[in-house]
DNA sequence: CGCTCGGTTGAAGGAGGTCAACTCCGGTGG
DNA sequence: CCACCGGAGTTGACCTCCTTCAACCGAGCG
């Protein structure tokens, strides 16, 4: 509700950029680096809670996480929320926006942050100069409607303690996939309760016993904010979940 | 699972487009349309049911939905089958699969069907000659997931009378949008109980019980494969639903 | 004519929602 | 220093919305 976020006085450059040392994206030219860098506005820090976006406003900038966590919601009138997906650093974030009068969803941090601003009205300048990082651009649109399909099929199809095993593994996957994962096998988890049920289309309570009953069965645990797969086989299975075969991710 | 799905002897050329002239998507250049037209490599036809993708396989093409209506899905192990979305008259399907290997979804026919064909490794020839045309799909996509999301709210967060209530008033403005209805106030609903079950994450019997009690009640009407909205006011209440003010789409 | 498919309805049971209370923190201010 | 507070997590009791099972109907069709 707050709004602290604030930009920064210094930019972090991009050929300089922390996430592209990972490894988890796709290469790039210096030409198209540069270009990114010249796109690149400003650069903001916000803290947990902030909404980068409100629902119904227009910011006019599209973003990229650079650090820190978020996510997508919508709320319904009776003050009911739906999370829509998590937003792990390096995803793209604001297309919709550009669809109509207003961003159709809020997006809120469940982490400080630090995210890079890119003017949103010069995207199709963007296609015209780099046509390659438009197809990018393109790419991550697909990426994200791919994640927000598989929380469809969880939601409408899928129980209680397979929505919150598939939740666990595919966040995992996710953090893995960017290179978060410590030695100890943990990811960082700044999702509480209260999220995991907004995002599952569970009540809170239910939400609690369901994660309450896999701890008990051994299958994962939380501590301090990070997340651990003990028995990563028996989630999968439980979540009916195949990760597919993904390329190497694009990262504007 | 029949695969009636067959090349046409003649194209439609785009020049005489019938959907461009419904007047519903934004105008074109003419060189743009030429390099549509280049674009397109052939056209086929598909009968109710036929697939035009299958889970996990590659078609390498990408499409366009010249007439008829479709539904991706995603199934599970157990048999329960998730519908992501309807797709209409326009809409660009495909994209999901240039992503990793084969497909992640599948695609259906709701009813007869023609639909454009262009090769999916042409997509960034596209980028790189037309931005421009660059920037609709990629409009197209975000477009895509903005309706997924929409699904995403009502599956987790709607009680089953405002589900299918959504789902009606949704289709509605849908296929209004491109010139569907008719003088009588009725759009084409190929879309059966089964469909819509699967769509809304509810069973077969309640979903029937509650059209019922959403027929009983006046507010719509569905005959001979036609939707009516006879309360339009109280569907959009009792969803809770609010169509945002929308640009004009792009069709490729 | 019989078969299948889509729709309809009743009855019974269960997964998950709601309500309520309690704990365990980490502030924060007297 | 400690009392107070709010947020997050936990647990039990009760209830209801939705699922499941089962049966039946009508239309289209081979």
């Amino acid at each position: 509700m707050k709004m602290t976020i604030v930009p920064t006085t210094e930019l972090t450059p991009c050929l300089r950029c922390p996430l592209r040392r990972t490894g988890a994206f796709a290469g790039i030219t210096a030409e198209q680096l540069a270009f990114i860098q010249g796109f690149k506005t400003r650069e903001v820090v916000g803290a947990t809670g902030d909404l980068l976006m409100r629902e119904g406003e227009t910011t006019g900038e599209l973003y990229t996480l650079l650090s820190g966590w978020a996510f997508r919601f919508r709320m319904l009138r009776d003050g009911s929320r739906q999370i829509l997906n998590f937003l792990l650093p390096g995803d793209f974030i604001g297309l919709q926006e550009q669809l109509g009068v207003g961003s159709p969803h809020g997006v809120e941090l469940l982490t400080p942050a630090r995210i890079c601003c890119f003017p949103a009205d010069q995207l199709w300048e963007l296609s015209r100069v780099h046509p390659d990082l438009s197809y990018d651009v393109t790419w991550l649109a697909a990426h994200e409607e791919l994640i927000v399909d598989e929380n469809l099929v969880s939601v409408g199809q899928r129980s209680a303690q397979q929505r919150v095993a598939m939740l666990l593994v595919h966040i995992f996957k996710r953090a893995e996939s960017i290179g978060l994962k410590r030695a100890d096998g943990s990811v960082p988890f700044p999702i509480n309760q209260q999220h995991m049920a907004d995002a599952l289309g569970l009540s809170l309570v239910h939400t609690n016993k369901t994660l309450r009953k896999l701890v008990g069965a051994g299958l994962h645990a939380i501590r301090e904010d990070r997340l651990q797969l003990l028995k990563p086989d028996s989630l999968n299975r439980l979540a009916d979940y195949f990760a597919l075969p993904m390329r190497l991710r694009p990262l504007i």
